[in-house]
DNA sequence: AAATATCGTTCGCCGACTGTGAACGACGGT
DNA sequence: ACCGTCGTTCACAGTCGGCGAACGATATTT
């Protein structure tokens, strides 16, 4: 259960267990996570105070729920992590190629949507902030992917390679010859691979230290992308994240 | 430092210390994070690795910082919150009303921006989503303050009611009198209270319990809401806040 | 209405774990 | 070459985390 086999305290993975099962079931009682924690009630009722004391439970009569403390912290992280400059020049990309963008962050294993814009006349938004992608099924995670050190996206691939519609790549040599030709053309696609009838392509961002920082990417309906003129749009996208490593300099 | 004095994990208490060291310093080393929490170094290591498992730390060199988990847990905690009736509810408001709204959630405390919406040519925005906002500063606040149960309201006025700017009401007794108008015509005000500049009317949320669940608040540069119709604006806004009171049977 | 089940909460005990302080190698500045 | 500081490791000792039993209250069942 824990990843690492480093030092660790104990009592501290134990409340984290209990954060993980009241936002899974998004909301429980003592006996209920002590009987999914297989641990004794009375042992978890003392973590579970000792969090609501410190505002990440908060107690709703007699169930628990991750509190508000999260979403402040959470918007803290992320404007750390996106300054105004950056939303501009997803703005930006956004209004010149007329469809919705979305910046990705990669970071331990997760690629998060940390900002996004959609056209005012746009319908529905097929990913919105605060997503978590997969990797191997996503332009915006390919473009990450093709871009991390071996070890790393071999440890990666090696893993779960789920299933989200019919077009997802679940074979791990598949995934990486895909990856090649993403390198080839620092532009990676995605053709309803995550969300069926959803195209999008996605350019990476990379840090000075050759690692990747996360992605940039344009979503659009079927057709939309390829049929005009993709080689356009690409070239545009592949500069606006040029530009952004430039600002990144985290 | 904690607030009750329930049972209680002491080891996660040292754990979210070290979260709050790093959160307020936007990232710090151990040796950083051990002398302000006055710990050893060695322990305050072990906290560190184990958060970093699991991702509420991310490791950038020899610094620690927040990790994204906490932008994902967050935007689930808020998307649980506000359902999608909501923000039209306050896109509805803002549309007609031509002024940013914002939507606040109160909770252990504290009043939180979970949603808002800002006109096109509204040039900048005093209040964001993820902002916490002081209760005896604000309209949103006020709103919330003046339907609390009466022990929970004073324990919270006779804590620290600081200055945001010249026009603050600091005063315990002030700000009474200032809720009491506030429950005849369930309507706040802010004139330049929080940011200098910035007038604000907000109406409350009040669940079926009686219990005030948050409010709805709009703001705008001075003399904009006062000087125009500011009983139209103001039923308007009050409307929407028992509108939301319907949807949101939480 | 009585009986039963299940809830959250309290409490004492014991073994295991947390936290300390010292020591180490690696850097970086002087 | 020296000193200061960094992150990391380790063994020890006292503390405390976690278990399990018991309690009253509430909900459900018979």
């Amino acid at each position: 259960m824990n990843r690492s086999d480093g030092p660790s305290v104990k009592a501290v993975h134990t409340s984290l267990d209990v954060l993980r099962v009241v936002a899974d079931l998004d909301g429980a009682g003592v006996s209920e996570i002590a009987s999914r924690l297989d641990r004794s009630k009375g042992g978890v009722y003392k973590h579970v105070r000792t969090l609501t004391d410190r505002g990440y439970l908060v107690e709703d009569g007699t169930t628990y729920r991750p509190g508000l403390r999260y979403w402040t912290l959470g918007t803290d992280v992320r404007d750390r992590l996106v300054p105004e400059q950056v939303k501009s020049t997803v703005d930006d990309l956004s209004a010149s190629i007329g469809h919705a963008v979305a910046l990705i962050v990669y970071e331990a294993g997760i690629a998060a949507v940390v900002y996004s814009r959609v056209p005012s006349d746009t319908a529905i938004q097929p990913i919105v902030e605060g997503d978590s992608l997969p990797l191997h099924a996503t332009a915006a995670g390919k473009a990450v992917l093709a871009y991390l050190p071996e070890d790393e996206r071999e440890t990666i691939l090696d893993g779960d390679l789920a299933a989200h519609t019919n077009a997802t790549l679940t074979d791990p040599a598949a995934v990486k010859d895909a990856l090649e030709t993403v390198r080839e053309r620092r532009l990676a696609e995605d053709h309803g691979e995550y969300v069926a009838d959803v195209e999008a392509i996605a350019a990476p961002v990379i840090g000075a230290n050759g690692y990747p920082f996360g992605s940039i990417a344009v979503t659009s309906r079927p057709e939309e992308l390829l049929d005009g003129n993709l080689e356009a749009d690409a070239s545009l996208v592949v500069s606006a994240s040029k530009s952004l490593e430039n600002v990144w300099a985290d």
